[in-house]
DNA sequence: ACATCTTTTTACTCATGCGTCAATACTTCT
DNA sequence: AGAAGTATTGACGCATGAGTAAAAAGATGT
């Protein structure tokens, strides 16, 4: 079927649209129950197919988590790389990265299993996620660091800092819903305060 | 066989320990690989019994989840208990109530997973365990506000605030080894820093 | 030594769910 | 309309792993 302008949704195009659909719908299935837990047939229901069709997208199970991951992790890597590209000090740049972070992976949804059933995959595919994941951390140390020398943070533990946030990142997931009473932004803004801040006033 | 002062092991208390030997192995095994890639097959050999050994000490897989499950909420029960039984101000309370909270989780071991799992179980049984993680929330929440009104902490959001610090700790297991760099004492003292005082550097 | 009770095993059944194959519907182009 | 792809289905094979039953092994007390 042609448009307007005589570009026509080819099949290409709408395979590639399909795959996407079930993604989403898988991984949102995982995330609420768990790889291991959710059966093919469940997922295909889900779309309204049956469970061979995916078989015509994706060549296993394992194939559709290992995509579904890597959607994820694109949240990650997003972050970094915009972060990357801007300009400002390591302190705004921290700020920024983090805040990118949180609100990418709310309006996208779906770290948490995916993190959590990596088990799941061949080894290949686990070492290079985990690959991806590090460089993340590794970034985000390196800022860190920096910003204590720049003289903006005090000068705490890399390791442990940059846990302690990545953890109560991570976990938003777990009890921010899509139609929660904050939006991501709000929620984003909260926690970089908390995490400059802290709780304790002062005068 | 009898000790010296007469007392026995009894046929009861090898039971229980061996109960207990067998919670622990599951417990950790289900933190590493999840509670549904998890057969009983592997539990057992670990243990170095065969699987029906098993049932002669559990109903079935799913009372084995529950009882490790309740080991882990026994942990931020142990920290609500003994916190209400404390004097002082509502901000030194709140952070008692973290600290013993990520040490015990620390020394014991075992959340992430068994949060992660609790869909696994039967209506009832996860309606129990979440009314008991409620309870932790809800003191812990309690806490905030008063510490608010002592004029202690700024006005931070409660829900936000608790969620905040429950994600980072949460987390925790999710880096921290059993033979880490960091005692378990260590790391909740950062924490802790890290949650009152945040990041900036301050004169 | 023998009888009784507890614990563990061996050998099974049965359901679930991944993945395949061949047949069928649906598109698109000529 | 009909041919040549493309997409989807229904019916199956097969492995894994939960749970059971009955027999064997191990304790304990007489």
């Amino acid at each position: 079927m042609a448009n307007w302008n005589g570009a026509v949704a080819s099949r290409e195009e709408v395979r590639e649209q399909k795959r996407r659909a079930a993604l989403r719908v898988a991984s949102r299935i995982f995330n609420e129950k768990g790889y291991h837990a959710t059966s093919l047939d469940e997922v295909a229901d889900d779309i309204g197919v049956t469970k061979t069709a995916l078989y015509y997208y994706f060549k296993n199970k394992e194939q559709l988590l290992y995509e579904c991951m890597k959607l994820t992790y694109n949240c990650g890597q997003t972050a970094r790389l915009e972060t990357e590209a801007m300009d400002g000090s390591a302190f705004e740049k921290l700020q920024f990265l983090y805040g990118r972070f949180m609100e990418l992976l709310m309006e996208e949804r779906g770290v948490y299993t995916t993190m959590a059933n990596i088990r799941a995959l061949p080894e290949e595919a686990q070492q290079e996620l985990i690959e991806r994941r590090r460089q993340l951390d590794r970034y985000s140390r390196m800022l860190i660091e920096k910003a204590i020398e720049e003289g903006a943070i005090r000068s705490v533990d890399t390791r442990i800092t940059s846990n302690f946030f990545l953890g109560a990142v991570n976990w938003i997931l777990r009890w921010h819903t899509e139609d929660d009473a904050m939006t991501p932004k709000e929620v984003s803004a909260h926690f970089l305060d908390l995490f400059m801040n802290g709780i304790v006033k002062r005068d």
